[in-house]
RNA sequence: GGCGACGUACCCAAGUGGUUAAGGGGGAGGUCUGCAAAACCUCUAUGCGUGGGUCCGAAUCCCACCGUCGCCUCCA
Protein backbone atom coordinates (compact mmCIF):
# COMPACT_ATOMS: atom_id res chain seq x y z
CA UNK A 1 0.00 0.00 0.00
CA UNK A 2 1.08 3.54 -0.59
CA UNK A 3 0.09 6.49 0.26
CA UNK A 4 -1.37 8.86 -3.09
CA UNK A 5 -1.94 12.02 -3.18
CA UNK A 6 -4.15 14.67 -5.66
CA UNK A 7 -1.41 17.03 -7.21
CA UNK A 8 -2.77 20.28 -8.19
CA UNK A 9 -0.04 20.78 -10.99
CA UNK A 10 -0.62 17.59 -12.61
CA UNK A 11 -4.56 17.06 -11.85
CA UNK A 12 -3.23 13.36 -11.17
CA UNK A 13 -3.25 11.14 -8.28
CA UNK A 14 0.58 10.59 -7.02
CA UNK A 15 2.30 8.00 -5.11
CA UNK A 16 3.85 9.80 -2.54
CA UNK A 17 7.91 9.21 -2.90
CA UNK A 18 9.72 11.35 -1.03
CA UNK A 19 12.88 12.53 -1.77
CA UNK A 20 14.67 11.13 0.88
CA UNK A 21 13.40 7.70 1.57
CA UNK A 22 11.11 7.94 4.70
CA UNK A 23 10.94 11.25 5.51
CA UNK A 24 8.77 13.23 3.91
CA UNK A 25 8.99 17.65 4.19
CA UNK A 26 5.89 19.36 4.05
CA UNK A 27 5.61 23.36 3.97
CA UNK A 28 1.98 25.06 4.95
CA UNK A 29 0.46 28.61 3.89
CA UNK A 30 -0.05 29.62 7.36
CA UNK A 31 -1.95 32.83 8.76
CA UNK A 32 -1.21 36.24 8.15
CA UNK A 33 -1.23 37.48 11.34
CA UNK A 34 -3.03 40.95 10.65
CA UNK A 35 -6.24 39.36 12.97
CA UNK A 36 -7.49 36.17 14.65
CA UNK A 37 -8.05 33.44 11.92
CA UNK A 38 -11.19 32.47 11.49
CA UNK A 39 -12.86 28.64 11.29
CA UNK A 40 -12.27 28.69 7.31
CA UNK A 41 -8.51 29.69 7.94
CA UNK A 42 -8.39 26.50 10.36
CA UNK A 43 -10.07 23.98 7.91
CA UNK A 44 -6.99 24.20 5.72
CA UNK A 45 -3.95 24.31 8.70
CA UNK A 46 -6.74 21.12 10.26
CA UNK A 47 -6.24 19.61 6.49
CA UNK A 48 -2.90 19.84 6.76
CA UNK A 49 -2.49 18.40 10.46
CA UNK A 50 -4.24 15.29 9.47
CA UNK A 51 -1.64 14.78 6.73
CA UNK A 52 0.92 14.99 8.83
CA UNK A 53 -0.75 12.97 11.50
CA UNK A 54 -1.71 10.91 9.14
CA UNK A 55 1.92 10.48 7.77
CA UNK A 56 3.53 10.26 11.05
CA UNK A 57 0.82 7.33 12.20
CA UNK A 58 1.37 5.68 8.82
CA UNK A 59 5.54 5.79 10.01
CA UNK A 60 7.01 8.37 8.03
CA UNK A 61 9.18 10.96 9.49
CA UNK A 62 7.68 14.43 8.48
CA UNK A 63 9.56 17.42 9.21
CA UNK A 64 6.26 20.62 8.87
CA UNK A 65 7.17 24.09 7.83
CA UNK A 66 4.09 26.27 8.12
CA UNK A 67 4.96 30.40 8.32
CA UNK A 68 3.64 32.77 9.65
CA UNK A 69 3.21 36.14 7.84
CA UNK A 70 4.10 39.35 10.24
CA UNK A 71 4.61 41.60 7.92
CA UNK A 72 2.17 42.69 4.78
CA UNK A 73 -0.25 45.51 4.27
CA UNK A 74 -3.12 44.74 5.90
CA UNK A 75 -0.39 44.28 9.23
CA UNK A 76 0.93 47.80 8.19
CA UNK A 77 -2.46 49.12 8.22
CA UNK A 78 -3.83 47.71 11.41
CA UNK A 79 -0.56 48.83 13.16
CA UNK A 80 -0.95 52.31 11.91
CA UNK A 81 -4.79 52.68 12.90
CA UNK A 82 -4.03 51.29 16.46
CA UNK A 83 -0.89 53.56 16.75
CA UNK A 84 1.13 50.67 17.71
CA UNK A 85 4.71 48.92 15.88
CA UNK A 86 3.48 46.07 13.38
CA UNK A 87 5.91 43.80 15.76
CA UNK A 88 3.44 44.22 18.54
CA UNK A 89 0.08 43.28 16.13
CA UNK A 90 1.39 40.80 15.02
CA UNK A 91 2.86 39.54 18.14
CA UNK A 92 -0.89 39.53 19.62
CA UNK A 93 -1.91 37.67 16.74
CA UNK A 94 0.33 35.02 16.75
CA UNK A 95 -0.42 34.27 20.45
CA UNK A 96 -3.83 34.08 19.09
CA UNK A 97 -3.29 32.10 16.51
CA UNK A 98 -1.30 29.30 18.57
CA UNK A 99 -3.63 29.31 21.48
CA UNK A 100 -6.41 28.84 18.46
CA UNK A 101 -4.47 26.09 17.33
CA UNK A 102 -3.93 24.62 20.57
CA UNK A 103 -7.23 24.18 21.31
CA UNK A 104 -7.97 22.64 17.85
CA UNK A 105 -5.67 19.59 18.63
CA UNK A 106 -3.40 21.00 15.79
CA UNK A 107 -0.13 19.19 15.51
CA UNK A 108 2.70 22.19 16.28
CA UNK A 109 4.67 22.88 13.22
CA UNK A 110 8.10 22.13 13.28
CA UNK A 111 9.35 25.03 12.74
CA UNK A 112 7.28 28.41 12.49
CA UNK A 113 9.04 31.00 10.72
CA UNK A 114 8.15 34.38 10.55
CA UNK A 115 8.85 36.72 6.95
CA UNK A 116 10.63 39.52 9.20
CA UNK A 117 13.01 37.33 10.51
CA UNK A 118 14.40 35.60 7.48
CA UNK A 119 14.99 38.94 5.17
CA UNK A 120 18.49 37.97 4.28
CA UNK A 121 16.96 34.98 2.86
CA UNK A 122 14.58 36.82 0.43
CA UNK A 123 17.17 39.45 -0.14
CA UNK A 124 19.09 36.68 -1.94
CA UNK A 125 16.54 35.27 -3.81
CA UNK A 126 16.00 38.67 -5.29
CA UNK A 127 19.41 39.22 -6.42
CA UNK A 128 19.44 35.77 -7.94
CA UNK A 129 16.50 36.61 -10.09
CA UNK A 130 17.93 39.90 -10.63
CA UNK A 131 21.22 38.56 -11.96
CA UNK A 132 19.14 35.83 -13.78
CA UNK A 133 17.22 38.51 -15.63
CA UNK A 134 13.79 37.26 -13.87
CA UNK A 135 13.02 40.55 -12.22
CA UNK A 136 13.93 44.06 -12.65
CA UNK A 137 14.33 47.40 -10.84
CA UNK A 138 11.34 50.07 -11.30
CA UNK A 139 12.43 53.46 -10.87
CA UNK A 140 11.20 53.71 -6.94
CA UNK A 141 13.33 51.04 -6.01
CA UNK A 142 10.94 48.05 -6.23
CA UNK A 143 11.56 44.53 -8.03
CA UNK A 144 9.08 42.70 -10.19
CA UNK A 145 9.45 39.54 -11.68
CA UNK A 146 9.09 39.44 -14.97
CA UNK A 147 6.43 37.47 -16.06
CA UNK A 148 7.88 36.82 -19.53
CA UNK A 149 10.98 35.19 -18.56
CA UNK A 150 9.11 32.57 -17.21
CA UNK A 151 7.08 30.53 -19.98
CA UNK A 152 6.07 28.13 -17.68
CA UNK A 153 3.75 30.59 -15.95
CA UNK A 154 0.30 29.81 -15.45
CA UNK A 155 0.80 26.05 -15.38
CA UNK A 156 -0.33 25.50 -12.07
CA UNK A 157 -3.87 27.29 -11.92
CA UNK A 158 -4.17 26.46 -15.63
CA UNK A 159 -4.43 30.22 -16.64
CA UNK A 160 -3.42 31.14 -19.89
CA UNK A 161 -1.36 34.32 -18.76
CA UNK A 162 -2.14 36.11 -22.17
CA UNK A 163 -5.72 35.72 -21.25
CA UNK A 164 -5.69 37.20 -17.87
CA UNK A 165 -7.75 40.05 -17.01
CA UNK A 166 -5.57 42.53 -15.29
CA UNK A 167 -6.68 45.75 -14.29
CA UNK A 168 -10.42 44.82 -14.97
CA UNK A 169 -10.76 44.17 -11.13
CA UNK A 170 -7.41 46.05 -9.77
CA UNK A 171 -5.94 49.14 -10.13
CA UNK A 172 -3.17 47.84 -12.77
CA UNK A 173 -0.33 49.77 -12.42
CA UNK A 174 0.43 51.51 -9.39
CA UNK A 175 4.36 50.59 -9.28
CA UNK A 176 4.72 51.40 -12.68
CA UNK A 177 5.82 47.50 -13.85
CA UNK A 178 6.95 46.85 -17.28
CA UNK A 179 3.95 44.38 -17.63
CA UNK A 180 1.01 44.87 -15.26
CA UNK A 181 0.60 40.92 -14.68
CA UNK A 182 4.68 40.91 -13.01
CA UNK A 183 4.46 40.51 -9.31
CA UNK A 184 6.63 42.55 -7.08
CA UNK A 185 9.19 40.71 -5.05
CA UNK A 186 10.64 43.71 -3.34
CA UNK A 187 8.43 46.95 -2.35
CA UNK A 188 10.35 49.86 -2.17
CA UNK A 189 10.36 52.07 1.24
CA UNK A 190 7.44 54.32 1.78
CA UNK A 191 7.25 56.80 4.32
CA UNK A 192 5.61 55.82 7.39
CA UNK A 193 6.13 51.87 6.51
CA UNK A 194 8.14 49.52 7.84
CA UNK A 195 11.40 48.86 5.97
CA UNK A 196 14.76 46.90 5.45
CA UNK A 197 17.97 48.67 4.36
CA UNK A 198 19.49 45.52 2.34
CA UNK A 199 21.55 44.93 -0.80
CA UNK A 200 18.22 45.37 -3.33
CA UNK A 201 17.22 48.63 -1.51
CA UNK A 202 15.36 49.37 1.47
CA UNK A 203 12.27 48.45 1.19
CA UNK A 204 10.08 45.14 2.79
CA UNK A 205 9.23 41.70 1.10
CA UNK A 206 6.35 40.71 -1.11
CA UNK A 207 4.45 38.17 0.20
CA UNK A 208 4.88 35.45 -2.39
CA UNK A 209 8.78 35.84 -1.90
CA UNK A 210 8.62 35.11 1.91
CA UNK A 211 6.90 31.32 1.36
CA UNK A 212 9.80 30.62 -1.23
CA UNK A 213 12.50 31.89 0.89
CA UNK A 214 11.58 30.26 4.03
CA UNK A 215 10.25 27.07 2.36
CA UNK A 216 13.79 26.57 0.88
CA UNK A 217 15.78 27.42 3.82
CA UNK A 218 14.33 25.00 6.17
CA UNK A 219 13.50 21.95 3.24
CA UNK A 220 15.70 22.56 0.76
CA UNK A 221 15.27 24.15 -2.75
CA UNK A 222 13.20 20.87 -3.26
CA UNK A 223 10.70 19.17 -1.11
CA UNK A 224 7.61 16.81 -1.07
CA UNK A 225 4.41 18.67 -0.30
CA UNK A 226 3.04 21.85 0.01
CA UNK A 227 -0.46 22.98 1.24
CA UNK A 228 -3.15 25.68 1.32
CA UNK A 229 -6.58 26.42 0.73
CA UNK A 230 -7.75 26.32 -3.16
CA UNK A 231 -7.25 30.61 -2.92
CA UNK A 232 -3.71 30.73 -2.64
CA UNK A 233 -3.43 28.55 -6.17
CA UNK A 234 -3.56 31.89 -7.77
CA UNK A 235 -1.63 34.03 -7.75
CA UNK A 236 0.34 33.02 -4.30
CA UNK A 237 2.00 29.60 -5.49
CA UNK A 238 1.99 30.34 -9.27
CA UNK A 239 4.24 33.21 -8.20
CA UNK A 240 5.75 30.84 -5.62
CA UNK A 241 7.17 28.19 -8.38
CA UNK A 242 7.88 30.99 -10.81
CA UNK A 243 10.80 32.65 -8.06
CA UNK A 244 11.62 29.34 -6.68
CA UNK A 245 12.06 27.55 -10.39
CA UNK A 246 13.98 30.23 -11.95
CA UNK A 247 16.53 30.90 -9.11
CA UNK A 248 17.64 27.68 -8.71
CA UNK A 249 16.70 26.10 -11.65
CA UNK A 250 15.47 23.02 -9.90
CA UNK A 251 11.71 21.85 -9.21
CA UNK A 252 10.49 23.67 -6.54
CA UNK A 253 7.47 21.03 -5.20
CA UNK A 254 6.98 17.58 -5.62
CA UNK A 255 3.10 17.75 -5.48
CA UNK A 256 0.78 20.40 -4.16
CA UNK A 257 -2.53 19.76 -2.20
CA UNK A 258 -5.35 22.49 -2.12
CA UNK A 259 -8.24 22.03 0.06
CA UNK A 260 -11.82 23.47 -0.60
CA UNK A 261 -13.22 26.81 1.27
CA UNK A 262 -15.10 26.29 4.24
CA UNK A 263 -18.46 27.31 3.01
CA UNK A 264 -21.24 29.32 4.87
CA UNK A 265 -24.51 30.54 3.50
CA UNK A 266 -23.73 28.86 0.49
CA UNK A 267 -20.82 30.65 0.17
CA UNK A 268 -16.99 30.71 0.55
CA UNK A 269 -16.30 31.79 4.24
CA UNK A 270 -14.05 34.79 4.40
CA UNK A 271 -13.30 38.19 5.52
CA UNK A 272 -14.06 39.91 2.38
CA UNK A 273 -17.96 37.97 2.14
CA UNK A 274 -18.60 39.18 5.83
CA UNK A 275 -19.32 35.41 6.80
CA UNK A 276 -16.69 34.31 9.22
CA UNK A 277 -17.03 32.53 12.41
CA UNK A 278 -13.76 32.66 15.17
CA UNK A 279 -12.98 29.56 17.26
CA UNK A 280 -13.40 32.05 20.26
CA UNK A 281 -16.58 32.96 19.12
CA UNK A 282 -18.26 29.52 18.64
CA UNK A 283 -16.30 28.10 21.69
CA UNK A 284 -17.85 31.25 23.71
CA UNK A 285 -21.27 29.94 22.19
CA UNK A 286 -21.34 26.67 23.68
CA UNK A 287 -19.46 24.09 21.32
CA UNK A 288 -16.51 22.50 22.25
CA UNK A 289 -13.54 22.67 20.65
CA UNK A 290 -13.41 18.95 19.81
CA UNK A 291 -16.49 18.84 18.06
CA UNK A 292 -15.15 21.87 16.01
CA UNK A 293 -12.20 20.15 15.35
CA UNK A 294 -14.32 17.61 13.90
CA UNK A 295 -16.45 19.33 12.15
CA UNK A 296 -14.11 21.04 10.54
CA UNK A 297 -11.68 17.60 9.30
CA UNK A 298 -14.38 15.58 8.45
CA UNK A 299 -15.27 15.67 4.88
CA UNK A 300 -12.71 15.19 2.32
CA UNK A 301 -10.58 18.11 2.03
CA UNK A 302 -10.87 18.90 -1.79
CA UNK A 303 -14.61 19.20 -1.31
CA UNK A 304 -16.30 22.26 -0.29
CA UNK A 305 -17.65 21.76 2.98
CA UNK A 306 -20.58 23.56 4.64
CA UNK A 307 -20.40 24.88 7.90
CA UNK A 308 -23.48 25.48 10.05
CA UNK A 309 -25.22 25.29 13.08
CA UNK A 310 -26.35 21.77 12.05
CA UNK A 311 -23.13 20.96 11.20
CA UNK A 312 -21.51 21.68 14.23
CA UNK A 313 -24.32 19.89 15.95
CA UNK A 314 -23.82 16.97 14.11
CA UNK A 315 -20.34 16.79 14.57
CA UNK A 316 -20.82 17.17 18.80
CA UNK A 317 -23.34 14.36 18.40
CA UNK A 318 -20.98 12.58 16.81
CA UNK A 319 -17.74 13.09 19.09
CA UNK A 320 -20.67 12.69 21.97
CA UNK A 321 -21.08 8.86 20.52
CA UNK A 322 -17.15 8.56 20.49
CA UNK A 323 -16.90 9.91 23.69
CA UNK A 324 -19.54 7.55 25.27
CA UNK A 325 -17.75 4.17 23.99
CA UNK A 326 -14.45 5.65 25.58
CA UNK A 327 -16.58 5.95 28.89
CA UNK A 328 -18.11 2.63 28.46
CA UNK A 329 -14.52 0.71 27.69
CA UNK A 330 -12.98 2.62 30.42
CA UNK A 331 -15.37 1.28 33.27
CA UNK A 332 -16.36 -2.33 31.97
CA UNK A 333 -15.15 -5.05 33.81
CA UNK A 334 -15.81 -8.65 32.99
CA UNK A 335 -14.00 -12.28 33.73
CA UNK A 336 -14.95 -13.98 30.51
CA UNK A 337 -12.39 -15.38 28.41
CA UNK A 338 -11.19 -13.42 25.76
CA UNK A 339 -13.18 -12.62 22.37
CA UNK A 340 -11.92 -14.11 19.82
CA UNK A 341 -13.88 -12.31 17.32
CA UNK A 342 -12.54 -8.76 19.01
CA UNK A 343 -9.15 -9.06 17.21
CA UNK A 344 -9.86 -9.33 13.56
CA UNK A 345 -12.92 -6.57 13.58
CA UNK A 346 -10.36 -4.01 15.12
CA UNK A 347 -7.74 -4.96 12.34
CA UNK A 348 -10.31 -4.92 10.03
CA UNK A 349 -10.80 -1.19 10.80
CA UNK A 350 -7.19 -1.04 11.22
CA UNK A 351 -7.09 -1.37 7.74
CA UNK A 352 -10.23 -0.33 6.10
CA UNK A 353 -9.01 3.15 7.90
CA UNK A 354 -5.25 3.00 6.11
CA UNK A 355 -6.75 2.27 2.86
CA UNK A 356 -9.22 4.88 3.16
CA UNK A 357 -6.57 7.79 4.04
CA UNK A 358 -3.77 6.24 1.82
CA UNK A 359 -6.50 6.98 -1.12
CA UNK A 360 -6.12 11.03 -1.11
CA UNK A 361 -6.76 11.35 3.09
CA UNK A 362 -10.31 9.64 2.16
CA UNK A 363 -11.36 10.99 5.69
CA UNK A 364 -15.37 10.00 5.35
CA UNK A 365 -14.61 6.32 4.50
CA UNK A 366 -11.86 6.50 7.16
CA UNK A 367 -14.34 7.72 9.68
CA UNK A 368 -16.81 4.81 8.62
CA UNK A 369 -14.46 2.06 9.42
CA UNK A 370 -14.25 4.36 12.80
CA UNK A 371 -17.62 4.08 13.75
CA UNK A 372 -18.37 0.58 12.36
CA UNK A 373 -15.79 -0.70 15.22
CA UNK A 374 -17.68 1.57 17.49
CA UNK A 375 -20.96 -0.08 16.50
CA UNK A 376 -19.03 -3.51 16.99
CA UNK A 377 -17.96 -3.03 20.07
CA UNK A 378 -20.87 -1.33 21.51
CA UNK A 379 -22.61 -4.56 20.53
CA UNK A 380 -20.25 -6.88 22.12
CA UNK A 381 -20.42 -4.59 25.37
CA UNK A 382 -24.03 -5.14 25.43
CA UNK A 383 -23.98 -8.73 25.10
CA UNK A 384 -21.06 -8.62 27.26
CA UNK A 385 -19.00 -11.16 25.65
CA UNK A 386 -15.63 -9.09 25.92
CA UNK A 387 -13.11 -9.61 28.96
CA UNK A 388 -11.77 -6.71 30.93
CA UNK A 389 -8.59 -7.14 28.66
CA UNK A 390 -10.67 -6.56 25.32
CA UNK A 391 -12.00 -3.38 26.84
CA UNK A 392 -8.65 -2.22 27.09
CA UNK A 393 -7.78 -3.35 23.49
CA UNK A 394 -10.67 -2.26 21.98
CA UNK A 395 -9.85 1.48 24.14
CA UNK A 396 -6.14 1.01 22.49
CA UNK A 397 -7.18 0.67 19.09
CA UNK A 398 -9.72 3.55 19.25
CA UNK A 399 -6.53 5.58 20.75
CA UNK A 400 -4.37 4.51 18.22
CA UNK A 401 -6.97 5.68 15.42
CA UNK A 402 -7.35 8.84 17.61
CA UNK A 403 -3.72 10.02 16.59
CA UNK A 404 -4.74 10.70 12.75
CA UNK A 405 -7.93 11.98 14.10
CA UNK A 406 -7.30 14.29 17.84
CA UNK A 407 -11.05 14.20 18.46
CA UNK A 408 -10.96 11.21 21.80
CA UNK A 409 -11.18 13.03 25.06
CA UNK A 410 -7.63 13.38 27.09
CA UNK A 411 -5.89 9.75 28.02
CA UNK A 412 -5.27 11.34 31.00
CA UNK A 413 -8.25 12.01 32.75
CA UNK A 414 -8.10 15.25 34.88
CA UNK A 415 -8.85 14.53 38.36
CA UNK A 416 -12.91 15.35 39.56
CA UNK A 417 -12.96 18.38 42.27
CA UNK A 418 -13.32 17.05 45.57
CA UNK A 419 -16.95 18.63 45.13
CA UNK A 420 -17.74 16.59 42.53
CA UNK A 421 -16.51 13.13 43.45
CA UNK A 422 -18.21 13.79 46.66
CA UNK A 423 -21.58 14.32 44.39
CA UNK A 424 -20.73 11.30 42.25
CA UNK A 425 -20.33 9.04 45.51
CA UNK A 426 -23.42 10.20 47.45
CA UNK A 427 -25.15 9.23 44.58
CA UNK A 428 -23.75 5.79 44.67
CA UNK A 429 -24.44 5.24 47.88
CA UNK A 430 -27.93 6.43 47.33
CA UNK A 431 -28.42 3.90 44.41
CA UNK A 432 -27.01 1.23 47.14
CA UNK A 433 -30.06 2.45 49.27
CA UNK A 434 -32.22 2.31 46.58
CA UNK A 435 -33.13 6.41 47.42
CA UNK A 436 -34.27 7.06 43.67
CA UNK A 437 -35.26 10.60 44.51
CA UNK A 438 -31.55 11.66 46.59
CA UNK A 439 -30.36 9.63 43.11
CA UNK A 440 -32.32 11.30 40.54
CA UNK A 441 -31.46 14.67 42.47
CA UNK A 442 -28.11 14.44 42.46
CA UNK A 443 -27.70 13.10 39.05
CA UNK A 444 -29.74 16.68 38.02
CA UNK A 445 -27.16 18.72 40.18
CA UNK A 446 -23.82 16.79 38.04
CA UNK A 447 -25.31 17.66 35.06
CA UNK A 448 -25.90 20.83 35.85
CA UNK A 449 -21.85 20.95 36.52
CA UNK A 450 -21.19 19.74 33.28
CA UNK A 451 -21.14 15.56 34.62
CA UNK A 452 -23.40 13.28 32.59
CA UNK A 453 -23.73 10.36 34.67
CA UNK A 454 -25.26 6.90 33.23
CA UNK A 455 -25.86 3.92 35.03
CA UNK A 456 -24.34 0.93 33.81
CA UNK A 457 -24.10 -3.37 35.13
CA UNK A 458 -20.41 -1.73 35.84
CA UNK A 459 -21.90 1.16 38.18
CA UNK A 460 -22.45 4.58 37.46
CA UNK A 461 -20.45 6.12 35.01
CA UNK A 462 -19.64 9.53 34.27
CA UNK A 463 -18.45 12.02 31.31
CA UNK A 464 -17.73 15.33 30.87
CA UNK A 465 -20.48 16.94 28.32
CA UNK A 466 -21.00 20.75 27.44
CA UNK A 467 -23.29 22.59 30.48
CA UNK A 468 -25.99 22.56 29.05
CA UNK A 469 -26.99 26.32 28.15
CA UNK A 470 -29.55 28.10 30.16
CA UNK A 471 -27.98 26.12 33.33
C1' G B 1 -15.33 36.27 -21.30
C1' G B 2 -11.59 32.17 -19.91
C1' C B 3 -10.54 28.04 -16.64
C1' G B 4 -12.12 24.40 -12.97
C1' A B 5 -15.26 21.81 -9.61
C1' C B 6 -19.84 20.01 -8.04
C1' G B 7 -25.39 18.52 -7.92
C1' U B 8 -26.49 11.20 -3.91
C1' A B 9 -32.27 10.47 1.60
C1' C B 10 -34.97 15.56 6.07
C1' C B 11 -29.46 17.66 6.86
C1' C B 12 -24.06 16.60 6.29
C1' A B 13 -21.44 13.22 3.35
C1' A B 14 -18.81 8.42 0.96
C1' G B 15 -19.18 5.60 -3.33
C1' U B 16 -16.62 6.93 -9.95
C1' G B 17 -18.99 0.22 -14.50
C1' G B 18 -21.34 -5.30 -11.69
C1' U B 19 -24.18 -8.82 -5.16
C1' U B 20 -29.05 -5.57 -0.62
C1' A B 21 -26.15 2.85 -2.69
C1' A B 22 -20.92 3.61 3.35
C1' G B 23 -20.82 6.56 7.70
C1' G B 24 -22.51 10.70 10.96
C1' G B 25 -26.73 13.72 12.41
C1' G B 26 -32.06 14.01 12.67
C1' G B 27 -36.92 11.43 12.83
C1' A B 28 -40.33 6.96 13.94
C1' G B 29 -40.96 2.33 16.49
C1' G B 30 -38.86 -1.41 19.77
C1' U B 31 -35.34 -3.88 23.56
C1' C B 32 -32.81 -2.85 28.08
C1' U B 33 -33.47 0.41 32.63
C1' G B 34 -36.48 2.07 39.33
C1' C B 35 -36.72 6.47 35.98
C1' A B 36 -33.31 8.32 32.70
C1' A B 37 -29.12 8.35 29.69
C1' A B 38 -26.08 5.51 26.80
C1' A B 39 -26.18 1.25 23.91
C1' C B 40 -28.41 -2.29 20.68
C1' C B 41 -32.36 -3.77 16.94
C1' U B 42 -35.93 -2.30 12.95
C1' C B 43 -37.56 1.46 9.67
C1' U B 44 -36.42 6.42 7.18
C1' A B 45 -33.02 7.01 -1.44
C1' U B 46 -36.20 0.48 -6.23
C1' G B 47 -33.11 5.45 -6.56
C1' C B 48 -28.22 9.08 -7.12
C1' G B 49 -30.22 17.42 -10.86
C1' U B 50 -33.12 16.68 -15.88
C1' G B 51 -33.30 14.43 -20.79
C1' G B 52 -30.92 11.42 -24.20
C1' G B 53 -26.91 7.86 -25.51
C1' U B 54 -22.97 3.78 -24.99
C1' C B 55 -22.93 -1.10 -22.54
C1' C B 56 -25.18 -7.66 -21.01
C1' G B 57 -25.02 -4.02 -16.96
C1' A B 58 -24.21 3.24 -15.05
C1' A B 59 -24.97 7.22 -9.37
C1' U B 60 -20.39 5.86 -11.83
C1' C B 61 -18.60 6.59 -19.15
C1' C B 62 -20.43 10.16 -23.38
C1' C B 63 -23.66 14.37 -25.10
C1' A B 64 -27.12 18.19 -24.10
C1' C B 65 -29.72 21.08 -20.72
C1' C B 66 -30.79 23.16 -15.81
C1' G B 67 -28.71 24.64 -11.16
C1' U B 68 -24.78 25.77 -7.50
C1' C B 69 -19.87 27.08 -6.24
C1' G B 70 -14.76 28.48 -6.92
C1' C B 71 -10.44 30.82 -9.50
C1' C B 72 -8.90 34.64 -13.12
C1' U B 73 -7.87 40.42 -7.04
C1' C B 74 -6.11 40.55 -1.16
C1' C B 75 -7.78 35.74 0.58
C1' A B 76 -6.68 29.27 3.96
Amino acid sequence: MTVRLHDTLTGELQALDPLEAGHVRIYSCGPTVYGPAHVGNFRSFLFADVLVRYLRWRGYRVTWVMNLTDVDDKIIRGAASEGIGIEALAARHIEGFLADAATLRMTTPDVLPRATAHIPQMVELVETLLERGHAYRTDDGSVFFRIASWPAYGRLARLDPDAMRVGERVAADEYSKDDARDFVLWKAAKPGEPSWDTAVGSGRPGWHLECSAMSMAYLGRSFDIHTGGVDLVFPHHEDEIAQSEAATGEPFVRTWLHCAHLQMGGRKMAKSEGNIARVSELLASGLEPRALRYALIAAHYRTGLSFSDESTGAAAAAVARLDALVAALAAYASDVPDDPGLPPVIGAAREAFAVAMDDDLGISAALAAVFELVRDVNRRIAARTISTADARRALDALRDLDRVLGVLPDAGEPALGADLAELLDLRAAARAARDWAASDRLRDELAARGIAVEDSRDGQRWRRVGVPSGA
